[in-house]
DNA sequence: ACTGAAAGTCGCGGCAC
DNA sequence: GTGCCGCGACTTTCAGT
């Protein structure tokens, strides 16, 4: 799909706030109304809109401590990938997981309630047998952050 | 705030998809319309939604390279920790943004069109004064993802 | 205090231009 | 692409538990 300068203003208005009405819309691309909820509705079916979604306080929700890991598989096998990619789509802790190259196979972000949570979600994923290596490190701060935090 | 099991399955629904209708939550948690949508607002009030926002894809943008780096800075001195974090809320490339504790100081995902404006990104970023290590990771799959992708 | 139903208001999604 | 209009969705009110 082509975009064109007004569907960029209007993508980045409502990833900043998707709950903008026709009208905040229009004073903030340059359009009627109309016209940026019908571009905004295009946007949708296309797909360079994924989805909306509402962004949960970890805080709030009783998670108050965030962790970054990284994570090295043993071995190359196909179904070691799957398996734990599986596992990490259903552990509501983690918010973020990259399949990324390099020294590591895989980036996590995870939010759980305290250490003894953390040390739960880490003995049901991170001592698996095809794991090689992993690395913790404590989240000080959110600087930017990630949106999908699972509840339970 | 007090959350109980129905603002619960309410912020589960709407991390999933906020634009679903009174009437939709009301099927998935088991209230009125009306009580839903009262529920939500004041879910918004008291901050346990942080925000709604749509979530773009990076390659419908025109951003399909997409790397985790580690960032180690040099010295302890609060003022140049400041001046990173300024640079990257400034920075569109950067979708998300830790500070942590341990090996590194700060974990990255950006996401870029290609190689070339990545090293753009790089040699802003990555080759302050202060910088003292970083390694970049190539993302290969987002398995669970990020949202906030700035547009230019 | 919070629910559920109904009235009131606002914003969305067609149609004409 | 803009402006109007009917309709659906949200908000507020109110009585009840």
């Amino acid at each position: 799909m082509e975009l064109d300068d007004f569907d960029r203003r209007l993508l980045d208005a409502l990833q900043q706030d998707s709950r903008r009405t026709g009208e905040q819309l229009a004073a903030l691309v340059g359009l009627s109304p109309a016209a940026c909820l019908r571009r905004a509705q295009k946007l949708r079916e296309a797909g360079v809109i994924e989805r909306e979604i509402a962004v949960v306080s970890p805080k709030a929700i009783g998670r108050r401590l965030m962790m970054v890991l990284t994570v090295t598989l043993e071995g190359e096998q196909q179904h070691v990938f799957e398996d734990f990619e599986r596992q990490v789509r259903r552990a509501p802790e983690v918010t973020a997981c990259y399949h990324v190259t390099g020294a590591t196979d895989y980036v996590l972000v995870i939010a759980t309630a305290d250490m003894e949570e953390y040390q739960d979600f880490a003995k049901r994923l991170m001592f698996g047998k095809h794991m090689k290596r992993f690395e913790a490190m404590v989240v000080i701060d959110r600087v930017k952050f990630d949106t999908t935090q699972p509840i339970d």
